[in-house]
DNA sequence: TCGCGTTTGTAGGAAGTTCCTACAAACGGG
DNA sequence: CCCGTTTGTAGGAACTTCCTACAAACGCGA
């Protein structure tokens, strides 16, 4: 299976600050084409018809219109469309099935971590639908499962990667190669997913707090 | 001067998607030690006591309480603390004298760009004020301003990379060796101060648009 | 208890990126 | 016309990423 095609990805989102921290993190995904951004529905739905739009993330609340409705438009004019909706709050399941009628391919609540998203964006890309799991256990047992996975030298590493110590360091101290390092490295970030460093410190720092509580 | 010693930061945003990627944007900047992260006011003034905050980040309308007055608390807990509350919507002059007054450094509002948050936490780690400008020019000015600075080579090189054009490829392309190209896309990086490449992605792509109108 | 598949600790190579330095040619003012 | 700055070009050092390797330890089922 060849590495999937481009996302061409259109997120109206209202608030700049939250739009951008966004856009920078789906960007990251090496797939992701965005395409165009907007704050509010009415320009988006005025912008979509030329941009050739394959996916669109789109805020359930937005200044001049609810997204809703925004995305019932949009639909209508490019069928072909994957709609994302960013919900205030958790979805109930009536409430779902409301949402994958009008032909939204997914929905994520804004208490919902960021992975998230990215995880939906790229799972309804090729036009499936996404319901999330309504997380029957939480994401905090998900999370210490995670961890639990890791070996002792991956720990010892991770705390290590997680206070920033220059990978340099961390070989002298656990008395290893700088190469060592590395592949725990590599092995941590599998096995939890990550792919940058940042997701990790937030994790571990994450973690120490719930291992404190 | 040596590099600035390390942020011991506190974030208190309410939703996480949102939170998640502020942090995820924060943490990319290596001097940032995320000492805690709450979503409720009381939370976090529960907390700031056993932390050692050196800046603290607040939304200025939480679930259970408003940011200023949460923010009041804090400082007369930990004077030292410097305190950027991210407001809803930019606050006038005479409004922010009001923060001021409370012992708060700094005001991003929520349609702001995210770097605009990001500098803003470096300049007032050290407890010194920052009062944003009002743009008395658009923020639209300054980057075509920035834009306008890059050379004839520099901009082909910018407009490929935004692209996802890989380097070698660009190299191959005009004619030059890879290590040029690096050198180009290091001089892009600095004039526009960009730091990763969503930014320069996102810019471009922006920019662009900003064209087309 | 033996044997075999998986995980863990260890490390190397290739390719790519970042950061810094270099240098000649072109450019732009005074 | 001279000199400082910008532009086009590229090399080196150090680091990261991704992939492969391999022996020792581990765990589980016959």
């Amino acid at each position: 299976m060849k590495p999937h095609r481009s996302i061409r990805l259109f997120v109206t989102v209202g608030q700049r600050l939250f739009r951008d921290s966004l856009l920078f993190q789906l960007l990251q995904q090496d797939e992701v084409d965005l395409v165009g951004e907007s704050e509010t529905g009415i320009d988006t739905l005025n912008r979509l018809l030329n941009a050739d739009v394959n996916v669109l993330i789109i805020e359930e609340n937005l200044r001049d219109n609810d997204g809703l409705t925004i995305a019932e438009n949009a639909l209508s004019l490019c069928p072909s469309m994957s709609v994302l909706l960013i919900s205030d709050s958790p979805v109930s399941a009536s409430r779902m099935s409301i949402y994958l009628e009008a032909g939204i391919k997914s929905v994520v609540s804004k208490t919902h971590p960021i992975q998230e998203l990215i995880k939906t964006l790229l799972y309804i890309r090729n036009g499936q639908t996404y319901v999330s799991s309504w997380h029957t256990h939480s994401p905090k047992e998900t999370e210490l499962e995670a961890y639990t996975e890791l070996s002792g030298r991956e720990r010892e590493v991770a705390k290590m990667m997680a206070n920033r110590i220059p990978v340099k360091e961390i070989a002298e101290q656990l008395g290893v190669s700088c190469k060592t390092v590395h592949s725990y490295k590599d092995r941590i970030f599998i096995k939890l997913g990550f792919e940058r460093l940042p997701e990790l410190i937030l994790f571990m720092k994450r973690h120490q707090n719930a291992g404190m509580a």
